[in-house]
DNA sequence: ATTGGCAGTCAGTCGGCGTGAGTGCTAACC
DNA sequence: GGTTAGCACTCACGCCGACTGACTGCCAAT
């Protein structure tokens, strides 16, 4: 078992470690915290918490770094997060007040972010699995020319251009597209995303004959654009950051990179992290094994806050960066800023 | 002078160096080419491209490496570019063809030049200066809040929200949006987005005053949306290319994440480089300098080209990499590509 | 449980040495 | 004149050995 100096030195080490990116030995702790013990003591307990694999020394005989196990316990010892200071609050209502859309606002979010955690920010679109349709609208680009707009509720906007045989000498008329989107927007107004694929396969039936293949093909585009809604994206900024010092990662920060482009294994454990309450979750070194291929992220940690958007769906926002970060401001500046974005959405509309 | 045979020194020197990253001596070069002379000779010619400037060494005895100026001339020199592989052309078709929508396009397109070039593919939105306006929608989302789309007859579109006070006690009514549409339609269609927003301005004016302040909103929004879309972004890929290998890069590589996320810089660069006839346009080294603050780019090369796009407007597209990449290969893939996409682009309406 | 002391370990550094790749120069050669 | 061979010279690099210093681990005393 680990005494409760035991874990007061484990933190000490963690934030020592982070703040100088070298082992920490036993002398520089009693030199630089006020434990009431010397510096023996701390070995003793420095050994305990090696035997329990929270910390382990690079070469037999240097100071210690914490393990992947060590900032776990690390970050769930950590009760209070330090709240940000006044100079930062002012910052985040500053830069995230003048956004004029949705697109705006995550971009600036990440942006924010990266700036204040010196990491990567990752930001994911609400999700629009418990999105609506709020609207659909199509226009006529020229004779054989067609452009399909998807409005969901949750404020993001899809638009798609189609290629269509007219459905007679006249072309795409203003009063067929008419009937269309009215008919369009009266079935599926307000239907879940997922139920509107099911009605868009029955459309073409309720047409005349003459009109089913134009209507079919709008049927197929729409139905295409809801599934890629359903599908999350993320945003990001402040990749160049992973680079900055001198790197925390044993050999190139290209899985790093490589995963962050692709997104795929982001989004996958993005999705597994809880949020639940309105905390911040971290996901640590090996603990993201599983997730790309080869442990892409086996060297960084992922901090997760959830937001809501208006409409009520709940999507995440988060940092990644090595594990040796600094996990207490880090967390706060998710938090805040998750805090920061659920009121701002919220208060629209 | 340098000699014709100084110049296919220079050639096989920048050929060898890329290839394997090492400086490469007078000896190396008469063994892997078959010049009929000697080593010596080879140094003598080494001597003169050196006193040039063209060639450079590391160290007092040790291989040589090209200088900026010397992969300018052997860029200069390179007339015939190796055409791609089959297979190589096959994948281009096969991957833009299934493109729905212009940012599909430019999305494939840089994932697939990122691929064949192992570098940083970057392409421009068709340039909007010259974009027209082909139709603007309107859309009532609620009691007070409003939905404009702006769509160019380059196939781009924007979408903005905006809240505004309605003009009398029936809301946003159907037949107010019509009209307003309709208006906007009559008055600005066909425009370029300049002409457009001078007739924005004067919009309000002609409409009852109890509907001006909604139009001025929206004309307000509308002329934001207009400024948004002349200036240009550019869309990337492949950045993970920059740490693949053990770095070009003499110090860290993040002042070029830096600035490639930026995108300013790179804009500038890109929108100063030459593209007229098809050529691919290079620009190595320093010759960025004075772009990037302190010179981010002094150590890549950008090569770009342009491609058109429906309405006839040129935008460039390209890759960035390190001064030691290989130039003919990268070249012919721009080209490729660039050719591939005006002809995707310009084969649509 | 804590402490002081002591021996042991090992990464990192410094200087010296040898090696080898590659140059620059000069004198001979065609 | 261009080309060649030969030779002396220069360094980068790798290797070795010694030294140092920052640690730990253990043990006996408090």
């Amino acid at each position: 078992m680990v005494s409760d100096r035991g874990l007061e030195v484990l933190r000490v080490i963690v934030q020592d470690y982070v703040a100088s990116r070298e082992p920490v030995g036993s002398k520089t702790i009693v030199e630089r915290h006020s434990f009431g013990v010397s510096a023996a003591t701390i070995r003793n307990d420095m050994a305990q918490l090696e035997e329990e694999e929270l910390i382990a020394a690079p070469h037999t005989s240097s100071g210690r770094i914490p393990t992947d196990k060590g900032y776990r316990v690390f970050v769930d010892q950590l009760t209070e997060l330090r709240p940000l200071t006044p100079a930062q609050r002012t910052a985040i209502e500053a830069f995230l007040g003048q956004a004029v859309d949705l697109d705006d606002v995550l971009s600036r979010t990440t942006r924010l972010l990266s700036q204040l955690t010196n990491q990567v920010a990752l930001a994911q679109y609400p999700s629009f699995g418990s999105a609506r349709v709020r609207h659909i609208e199509l226009v006529a680009l020229g004779p054989t020319r067609l452009m399909t707009v998807l409005i969901t509720d949750t404020g993001r906007v899809d638009q798609r251009l189609l290629d269509v045989v007219a459905p007679d000498e006249t072309g795409l008329g203003d009063d067929f597209l008419g009937e269309l989107r009215s008919k369009l927007n009266a079935e599926l107004g307000g239907l879940a995303l997922a139920d509107a694929t099911e009605k868009l396969r029955d459309l073409p039936d309720s047409f005349p004959p003459a009109h089913s293949a134009v209507v079919g093909a709008v049927a197929a585009c729409l139905g295409e654009q809801v599934a890629a809604n359903r599908q999350d994206r993320l945003v990001m900024s402040g990749a160049a950051n992973l680079a900055r010092t001198e790197s925390d990662f044993s050999g190139s920060i290209y899985p790093v990179l490589e995963a962050i482009e692709e997104q795929v294994t982001l989004i996958k454990l993005f999705g597994e992290m809880e949020i639940d309450g309105g905390g911040v979750s971290v996901s640590i070194g090996r603990e993201n094994q599983g997730f790309g291929p080869g442990g892409q992220l086996s060297e960084t940690s992922v901090l997760a806050s959830g937001y809501t958007a208006s409409g009520g769906s709940v999507a995440r926002l988060g940092v990644l960066g090595p594990t040796r970060m600094d996990y207490s401001n880090n967390m706060a500046a998710v938090r805040a800023v998750a805090r920061y974005l659920t009121r701002l959405l919220g208060k629209e509309q």
